[in-house]
RNA sequence: GCGCGGUUAGCUCAAUUGGUAGAGCGCGUCUUUGACGUAGACGAGGCAGCAGGUUCGAAACCUGCACCGCGCACCA
């Protein structure tokens, strides 16, 4: 007897380029990414549970690489299991403007090709050019992640630069500054010469360089520093208090001194600060040029000289070298500290550390500045009461009521904060969000009449529209500076949820997305940008909802070569999602990502390691041509179920529960392993075996077993759809019975 | 310097929280039997970095050491 299905679609092996294209069209036209389709078409309930993650957006200036591929796919997964489980599931897509990384890439690519700078463009026209390559580079950044199977809902795309984004931020900012943990200040900031802008801490790549470190007679004392250039207007020596060494010398004591460029009168000071064990446990300090010293001078409310400027360039205090490049200046300073004999002693293999701009930028340049700072130890109103951010992004953890993936991240997330300085907003660059805050410029021109109240002017006013002076007729200017990009990035899980449009009276909307998916469920990201983003989304949303962003952080590893090494161009060991998915289908991507890779452990990815997945759909293709060949139909209708056929099914729900009790858990991971062992080891290699002499034999036996594996299949189509969305999607659609003609909503065997 | 990971088969990594170690790839032998040769069957291969300790029992827990990786850090 003929089979009555037909195993025609099954002759083949599975061939993921020929099935890929046209069920990402089904699953399109379905509509069911989108929740409220679902709740449309019946097939979730509008009650329902809400279960929500916002994209972590990629940047416009990059391709796909497996790092997002990794995100997609892990995303992805807990997506469509609790889409399956019937909860009101929504996952955000967007991209990110990526504002630094951005304009220096496109500004690179203009002086490549024309040799113009941004200043012989004009703001306007960088910011036509910056538009119109990010419109580009979204596109094929968005095809991209489609291919993956991402199941997102297009229909609430965001992009962190458009119009609804933009007004968030400048609500937010300007909230912030009314409450005044926004505010504007001369503190020392990390300054890239190259970029011309500032930096904030989280950006600085630390690099380890070999040079020469000084040891430098200043007076009675000895100093250390690899950095002889900035030391023009070192005029405190700092010691500690003590230090039996050094006893002698009283806090405020005047000493005179011969220095680079003639005598000085330098000034002890006693701090803590100072180690005692490093070099002679002195130091003289230069306030303008680091972190530390700078803290050193506010502590004892001392002197600060600017000794270096903007490009790098030496000011007056330099003396003779007024005018000189910091680099090509050190030479001749220490030829001159030489020729003075004040160079004790030179160690030549001093590794000293380097700070550099990681977004592409020059060598950091640590300068005071006028800049806005957000201030993470201002209390502000929080339904726990007051407390600082710094308070509250500590408390959330603490309390439980944010939950991080793999655990010990916590502890790294509590020491960053335990380190965090107030947290510098604004940069130089023109692609941004540009600050809300107008300057009166020029000073006052009084209105006939109103001379007497010039002293009245504002001189900057922040608000979102530009502000008018009652007094006289001098214009605002809008504050030239922009927004790091993390300040926006920081609002990401509600400002694409509808913030604050749809939020009044210190509560959002009922019915609206922002009362629906906000908090939302899981924020999934590398755990390298755990500082940059996570953090900054639980201050923001903390002062502006009252809210955790979010109710669990997962992290996952970073995405390595077969080796170990970072995927790097100069290195040539990319593995591009987008080649592994031609050549072995998406679903086999996927699972490379996912089987093996730890929470919060780097997974090392081979091609092997995808061929090898790709052989597992074929394989679940072939089970399907098996079972469908032996279907019921062959055997009889309406059978009855063997004892030994219902323990087959029984071990089937224990695997379905161990599946789900390890996704709730975030371990995809062991849920993937499980069900590739269920399906290829067990179902595959054992049941099916089993079955061949049963269907041999024929009569109720066979039809039961039929029956039997028809519901295992099922069973297990359903189980792996989550993480090889494709072939099961594919496989569902030739299937003769179903509950529901699409897998992507069917029910998850567990409830 | 402080902190966090890691060290398991030739390679890359697992083992759902103490019960005589598993997978993928690679390797060897066999098999074209009613799904699958992108396959199947069978097999070789690990005294678990080192040294101690706890335990009836440890890859897992404790101590110390070594090496690798990472995070943080005001050694000027």
């Amino acid at each position: 007897m003929e089979p009555l299905v037909c195993p025609a679609p099954f002759l083949k092996p599975y061939d993921p380029n020929e099935q890929e294209a046209g069920i990402l069209e089904l699953w399109e036209k379905s509509g069911y990414a989108n929740p409220d389709v679902c709740v449309e078409k019946g097939v979730i309930k509008a009650d329902a549970e809400a279960y929500s993650i916002v994209l972590p957006p990629p940047n416009v200036t990059g391709t796909l690489h497996m790092g997002h591929a990794a995100m997609l796919a892990i995303q992805d997964i807990l997506i469509r299991y609790h889409r399956m489980r019937g909860l009101r599931t929504l996952w955000l897509p967007g991209t990110d403007s990526a504002a630094i990384a951005t304009q220096s890439k496109v500004e690179t690519d203009i002086y490549k090709k024309e040799k113009k700078t941004r200043h012989d463009l004009g703001r306007e026209e960088l910011l036509k050019r910056i538009d119109a390559f990010t419109d580009e580079s979204k596109k094929i950044i968005i095809e991209q992640v489609k291919k993956m199977g991402s199941s997102l809902d297009w229909s609430r795309y965001a992009y962190t630069m458009d119009e609804k984004r933009y007004a968030a931020v400048m609500e937010a900012f300007v909230r912030m500054y009314e409450a005044g943990l926004i505010y504007r200040g001369d503190r020392i900031v990390n300054w890239d010469p190259k970029l011309q802008t500032t930096v904030s801490d989280d950006e600085i790549e630390w690099v380890e360089q070999t040079t020469s470190f000084y040891y430098l007679k200043y007076g009675p004392f000895t100093i250390g520093t690899a950095r002889p250039e900035t030391k023009f207007g070192d005029k405190y020596v700092v010691m500690h208090p003590d230090d039996a060494r050094y006893k002698e010398y009283t806090d405020g004591q005047k000493i005179q001194l011969e220095w680079i460029n003639g005598p000085i009168t330098a000034t002890v000071v006693k701090d803590a600060a100072v180690d005692m064990e490093f070099g002679t446990g002195v130091m003289t300090i230069t306030p303008w040029h680091d972190l530390a010293d700078f803290d050193i001078a506010e502590r004892h409310k001392l002197d600060k000289e600017r000794v270096i400027d903007d490009r790098g360039l030496l000011l007056p205090i330099a003396g003779e070298f007024e005018g000189q490049h910091i680099k090509k200046a050190r030479p001749l300073i220490v030829e001159k500290m030489a020729a003075k004999g004040l160079i004790e002693r030179v160690d030549e293999k001093y590794v000293n550390r380097i700070a550099t701009n990681s977004r592409g930028g020059g060598i950091i340049e640590p300068q005071i500045k006028r800049q806005w700072f957000v201030g993470v130890d201002r209390p502000f109103g929080t339904p726990q009461g007051k407390m600082t951010l710094k308070e509250w992004m500590r408390a959330v953890v603490e309390q439980g009521e944010i939950k991080i993936a793999p655990e010990r991240f916590e502890k790294i997330y509590f020491h960053w904060i335990n380190n965090l300085r107030d947290w510098c907003i604004s940069r130089q660059i023109w692609f941004g969000h540009r600050i809300p805050a107008w300057h009166h410029e020029p000073r006052c021109i009084p209105k006939p009449g109103r001379e007497s109240d010039v002293e009245k002017c504002i001189p900057i006013i922040v608000s979102i529209e530009k502000p008018t002076c009652q007094f006289c007729d001098a214009q605002y200017e809008q504050d030239p500076d922009v927004l790091d990009t993390w300040f926006s990035s920081g609002l990401w899980t509600f400002s694409t949820l509808g913030w604050p449009f749809d939020y009044a009276q210190g509560k959002p909307k009922p019915g609206s997305d922002l009362a629906t998916y906000h908090p939302t469920s899981v924020l999934e990201t590398g755990y390298d940008i755990l500082f940059f983003w996570v953090a900054r989304m639980v201050l923001m949303s903390g002062f502006l909802l009252g809210q955790v962003p979010f109710r669990n952080v997962y992290l996952h590893g970073l995405v390595r070569d077969g080796q170990g090494r970072k995927m790097s161009k100069s290195l040539g060991n990319i593995i591009d999602p987008l080649d592994m998915i031609k050549k072995y289908g998406a679903d086999a991507t996927r699972l490379s990502l996912i089987i093996g890779a730890a929470p919060g452990t780097d997974l090392k990815l081979s091609e092997d390691r995808v061929r090898g997945y790709k052989h597992f759909a074929n394989k679940l293709w072939n089970i399907t041509r098996f079972v469908l060949e032996n279907s019921e139909d062959k055997y009889g209708h309406g059978v009855s179920i063997f004892p030994e056929d219902k323990k087959l099914v029984e071990e089937a729900e224990v695997v379905a529960k161990e599946v789900s009790g390890n996704i709730d858990n975030f371990r995809l991971d062991l849920a993937a392993d499980r069900l590739y062992h269920y399906v290829w080891d067990r179902f595959a290699a054992e049941i099916i075996e089993e079955s061949k002499p049963i269907f041999k034999a024929g009569g109720e036996a066979a039809a039961s077993r039929s029956a039997t594996l028809y519901a295992l299949l099922t069973t297990s189509l359903t189980l792996l759809h989550p993480f090889m969305p494709f072939v099961t999607e594919a496989i569902w659609q030739q299937l003769p019975k179903k509950e529901n003609d699409m897998l992507m909503v069917a029910k998850w065997p567990t409830s």
